[in-house]
DNA sequence: CCGAAGTGGAACGTCAGAGTACCAAAAGGG
DNA sequence: CCCTTTTGGTACTCTGACGTTCCACTTCGG
């Protein structure tokens, strides 16, 4: 059976809401520790190891179920951006607040490669990055990103600021409403003063 | 019995030598896998598992072991770059060369921040930042690093930079020649064409 | 050439986490 | 209000890694 956990659940709710709450868990508790135990997964998430062993079977289907959610969730954050409107600049802007606004999942993810690598996309893609590379391509073919360096690097700094920046904000070196100035800041001017 | 690894064993190199493969070996392939087994560092560094064991009672030994030998690798490498020499931006460019060339324990060692937590230093600091944040300090105040962020997370920046070169060098994305060049050409001018 | 040191294979015991089965209690819907 | 669904506690097995011990083999140094 498959599940969509965005949307309600005619028949049972419950299920629906039990098992929102045993991915997110997951996917908070995991970003933290990933060897983490299945009790302590199953006690972030307030239920029982028997309820959760109910949905996910057995400890793989749990964390691809997890991070199957996240990026559903990233992907829906980015799509929202828009990233094909406006100026490649602003366009930007709203990636990183839409990054910065599912940090939590995306501590999950990608605080280990191996993770989308095996759970993820059998052919290697991943869907959140499209609209990233394409909006990066844009900027570079306008001149305003740098043309000298692959897409693919930066997108890969883009990635890395934002989750560091998330890493400050948890372990509070960075006021969390800060960490999208800071990034978008660095993510323009390096770590030289601004321009202009 | 407390072992020194850098410098010369007199009365039995073998044990040294062993050591230091041991310790090369965990570095690379808990780098990889944090949760890798001990058979499969022992097979790594190309030794018994009994072997392994004789030189680290328990995992834990060997970790931290493993820890603060890096630890003291990045120091070298850094103390080396002479970053109180030459301008700030001459500085970071051989600050950026010298991580990079320790690319592997720095993989290890900053993969998980729990790492560093347990195993290095009680007091919470770690040695090998300290010239780094010196030099941050000291461009800031020549007027040439931005001095609207914290040193920290310019630090910040700089590392996860470094970081993800490597990874895109291991993965194949980045030819491991470039890393440095790239790495510093993001660092000055973020994602935005170089100046001038 | 011989003794000492180092090595690693084999075979154990121990233990924590994963996964399963069962059942009584609670919560939900009709 | 009752019946169904869901829950979670208990108790079990199983697996794999860890850590230990013993001993035969190799290697190094004198």
């Amino acid at each position: 059976m498959l599940w969509v956990s965005n949307r309600a659940w005619p028949k049972s709710s419950v299920r629906s809401r039990t098992r929102d709450a045993i991915l997110a868990a997951a996917a908070s508790v995991l970003a933290r520790d990933r060897a983490a135990t299945l009790p302590a997964i199953a006690e972030a998430a307030g239920v029982g190891r028997t309820t959760l062993h109910r949905y996910f079977p057995d400890r793989d289907s749990l964390i691809a179920a997890a991070v199957q959610d996240s990026i559903r969730a990233i992907s829906e954050s980015i799509a929202d951006a828009e990233l094909d409107h406006d100026s490649p600049l602003d366009a930007m802007h709203r990636a990183v607040a839409a990054m910065v606004a599912v940090g939590d999942r995306l501590l999950f993810v990608f605080g280990d490669p191996r993770l989308l690598e095996r759970y993820a996309a059998p052919d290697g893609r991943v869907p959140p990055n499209d609209p990233v590379i394409e909006l990066i391509k844009r900027g570079q073919a306008e001149g305003v990103f740098d043309p000298e360096v692959s897409p693919s690097w930066i997108q890969h700094v883009l990635w890395v600021l934002v989750y560091r920046g998330c890493e400050d904000a948890d372990s509070g070196e960075l006021p969390r409403h800060g960490i999208t100035a800071t990034v978008i800041r660095t993510l323009e001017n390096g770590i030289r003063p601004a321009r202009r």
